[in-house]
DNA sequence: ATTTTAATTAATCAAACGTTTAAAAATTTA
DNA sequence: TAAATTTTTAAACGTTTGATTAATTAAAAT
């Protein structure tokens, strides 16, 4: 980090990041991300031309630099155990520094900001498969039982995620605070592979 | 439905809940509502005395009839199986008929909308917690593993409607239309009782 | 029939929004 | 140092927002 390119650019852009996040596209006003990057906003539109652009170019850089890699991870070449533990230990990691991402991407997705389905389809477009290949091998060999990959990883990321989507509800229904909202998330390291992995390896009905 | 109170009223709220629900309490505006109602925006603040208050009223409304009853079930009287499976069935044939609303309602949840929390818990304020009652009975006798009632609560929730909630990123992804996605949907009816009941029926780990 | 109340309309309000301008200050280039 | 370019500032732009007004029509009550 000896760049220091503490810029106004960069100041922008974190306020940005973190008011988008927060409130939404809709209810983070120009004049908010201003305040907040302490500038003004006319820099915010010599900067970048628009709230809109704005919003893609931070978008852009925080999905590709946080969720995608780990999304990746089921696709990675780990024996099936190994890579489930580490996706959901992985995935849950990353959730707890960026716990209101998820809502936010999801907010975003409706209606007209259909730019930001584009990014996050051009991200992922280069997907392989391999996961289902996996889960193929391991049931001809008889290690588990023949199973939809997209409904599998979709089980996955649901556990994962939901309760950082939900934490809001979670923390006030049952008088959580930060750190027993940790232990509940950490405690779903364990539990979430646990579920998964046993409904693998069971017979089917 | 003799009375047929079809009334301005009644438009305007099903305008309001139509348009909240699809855009969010901050990009839908008062004008929209008006127009979608037929009627103009006096009316709105007419009946309803601000935007807010519309909005308090049609959610909470909308929220006590759809979702709760629904939530409630895992606290019915009914055997573990039964239950689990009478739960997600039941979740899912709701959402399908209201497939944004999980992803309104917590969306609304961000920020200064602490109303709509307190909304949340006063409906679901007399909560009991016999499902944890149930769950240290099946574990008694020796037919399920020691299980945390919150931890399989929070997982049958995800799983049902975390594919609702990144809906339009799971049809664009992998190119389902509707019919598709109620298919998918449909089948994790099996899946999900399946993976919850193969956890709690594992001997633990 | 007349009065009173309820419902509806068109016009307008101040405030907040994203964006732009034109001029000043700071920095870089020659 | 002088010229050219980049960055910052304060002020204003035209729209749109939620909300309100005062006048008009419809309905209900006496």
């Amino acid at each position: 980090m000896a760049k220091a390119q503490s810029n106004t650019e960069e100041k922008i852009k974190d306020a940005a990041r973190k008011l988008f996040v927060e409130k939404g596209f809709g209810n983070a006003t120009t004049r908010d991300i201003a305040e907040c990057a302490d500038t003004n906003i006319a820099l915010v539109n010599y900067y970048f031309r628009s709230k809109e652009n704005l919003f893609q170019e931070v978008f852009q850089e925080s999905f590709a630099h946080t969720f995608l890699p780990v999304a990746r991870i089921l696709n990675d070449d780990l024996p099936l155990e190994v890579k489930i533990y580490k996706f959901v230990d992985h995935m849950t990691e990353m959730l707890k520094r960026d716990p209101m991402m998820p809502l936010f991407v999801l907010s975003e997705m409706r209606g007209e900001h259909s730019q930001m389905c584009r990014i996050m389809l051009e991200s992922g477009a280069l997907e392989s498969n391999s996961f289902q290949e996996q889960l193929n091998r391991e049931a001809a060999k008889g290690a588990i039982r023949a199973a939809d990959a997209l409904q599998v990883e979709t089980s996955l990321m649901s556990m994962v995620l939901f309760p950082f989507l939900s934490m809001n509800i979670l923390k006030m229904k049952h008088q959580m605070d930060d750190e027993a909202f940790t232990r509940f998330v950490d405690s779903r390291k364990k539990i979430i592979p646990e579920m998964t992995l046993a409904y693998l390896r069971q017979r089917e009905g």
